[in-house]
DNA sequence: TGGAGTTTGGT
DNA sequence: CCAAACTCC
């Protein structure tokens, strides 16, 4: 009987995953395959570093459920060719993804394999609402965030899918790389081992985090989700990247949860359709990702990178709640919601650096980096993006931290944590008796001005 | 999902 | 004197 083939991209999950159903309840032998492909190559390194530990997850799962996760290196279409070859398959599925590099690959591939007589189907699942089911009154895609949720917070999901028992495995497994001679923690230069005391990977994994938040932090959501010391987010940031969960079955979970009179639920889905609203923008503007969507930024007098962007990477701006933040991403390759949206106010109005800067930073940084969030969230603090905070809307990093850590418990876990030194990259030489840096690098006051100036100037043109 | 400076209306 | 309201950036 020829096996399907199930490739896998951001769905590391058994669980409510529509492609792998599909294949399993076909009755017929199902062959899942990872490529490190063309675009994968392009991840930066802490994306790279966390998805092989997702891969070595998902591996063990598919081992339980009497399958094995094959892993290939090469373009993806040339992979999904010879593998097609090598085990007699027919027909190839996967998830669909939205963001413009993945999407003109998978264009690309479904063409080529209907081309060569194969059967080619993808799925939802990625994304609660797929963007071309989200159309404006006057028929367009929705540019403004909460025309969006409002025309979106009642649609039905569908049920989550069950896990499959038992994947049937086909006569002779195809050759699969060794994920080790991969080598993903290879262009992690920095301290990987201090990262991995932090993350939280797998499906499992994913669920308890996912239990443990609606069990205990919910209700609370509203207020504690923007305090910087306290464990008020879901953290599932990390997990939904790579599909270890569904978006879907944190949508049912905060829709009881709000059944249940839990008050912040509708927050928590707010933010999950904010993830949504991200991959939609991606769809319909592609160009979100690499340019100002609003292209008259084009001519704004923005610096490139620079040394005060360089001071801003190493945590050295001399403004403490900034500098706390970025100790936070290298130690534990996230950084707390408030705090992302404050080191780039901070970035591209004080500094008046490039967004692209920062979010090339995030994109080799973060290890729950999102091509599509992370690209709105820049330009939503830059003021390039659609729905942006408009310019003049310059966080003042003191006074956020005033607000939102006031007992100054997370600048002072961050100074303190030494294992910062391990966890950045070693090509910085820095170390524990550096001398800190007291003096700001730049006035708050005056490079509020200037960027105001810069601002005005160019409006006046 | 602002901040800073000013006005206002209460003490 | 002070905080809420208001305005401009």
């Amino acid at each position: 009987m020829a096996p399907i083939l199930y490739w896998m991209r951001r769905d590391l999950r058994l669980t409510d995953n529509p492609a792998l159903c599909w294949a399993v309840d076909q009755g017929r032998p199902v062959i899942p395959v990872f490529i490190l492909d063309e675009v994968v190559e392009t991840w930066g390194a802490a994306p790279k570093w966390r998805l092989g530990l997702g891969l070595g997850s998902i591996g063990e799962s598919l081992a339980a459920v009497g399958s094995t996760l094959i892993l290939r290196r090469g373009k993806a279409l040339d992979v999904l060719r010879e593998l097609v070859d090598e085990t007699g398959a027919e027909t190839v599925v996967w998830n669909r993804l939205y963001v413009e590099d993945e999407r003109l690959r998978d264009t690309s591939v479904k063409e080529h394999l209907r081309d060569a007589g194969l059967e080619a189907k993808s799925f939802q699942a990625h994304v609660l609402f797929e963007p071309w089911t989200v159309v404006t009154g006057t028929g367009g895609y929705y540019k403004v965030y909460t025309p969006f949720w409002k025309s979106v917070r009642d649609r039905d999901v569908g049920p989550a899918l069950t896990a499959p028992s038992s994947v049937a495995a086909p006569d002779a497994w195809p050759g699969s790389d060794a994920l080790d001679d991969w080598d993903l923690s290879q262009a992690m230069r920095r301290g990987a081992e201090v990262v991995a005391d932090h993350v939280h990977v797998g499906e499992q994994a994913a669920q308890s985090r996912l239990g443990a938040f609606i069990a205990h932090r919910i209700a609370d959501y509203d207020s504690a989700r923007d305090m910087l010391a306290e464990d008020g987010t879901s953290g599932l940031s990390e997990n939904l990247t790579y599909g270890e969960i569904s978006a879907r079955s944190c949508w049912h979970a905060g829709r009881r949860a709000m059944e249940d009179g839990k008050a912040g639920a509708e927050t928590f889905l707010k933010e999950l359709v904010w993830r949504d609203f991200a991959h939609h923008l991606a769809y319909h503007t592609p160009h979100l990702i690499r340019e100002n969507w609003k292209s008259d930024w084009d001519a704004f007098p923005w610096k490139g990178d620079n040394d005060l962007a360089e001071a801003w990477r190493r945590g050295r701006t001399g403004i403490d709640v900034v500098d706390a933040a970025m100790r936070e991403l290298y130690v534990t390759g996230r950084m707390h919601n408030r705090a992302r949206m404050l080191v780039a106010s901070y970035l591209t109005k004080h500094l008046m650096t490039h967004w692209k800067v920062g979010a090339d930073w995030f994109a080799d940084t973060l290890v729950d980096w999102d091509p599509a969030s992370n690209a709105m969230g820049w330009q939503w603090a830059a003021g390039s993006g659609p729905d942006a905070s408009p310019f003049f809307r310059i966080f003042n990093p003191d006074t956020q931290a005033a607000k939102f850590d006031p007992d100054a418990a997370y600048r002072k876990r961050w100074k303190r944590d030494r294992s910062f030194y391990a966890a950045i990259p070693r090509s910085w030489d820095m170390a524990p008796d550096d001398r800190p840096v007291l003096h700001p690098i730049v006035d708050l006051a005056e490079g509020r001005q200037r960027a105001l100036d810069a601002y005005g100037q160019r409006n006046a043109e």
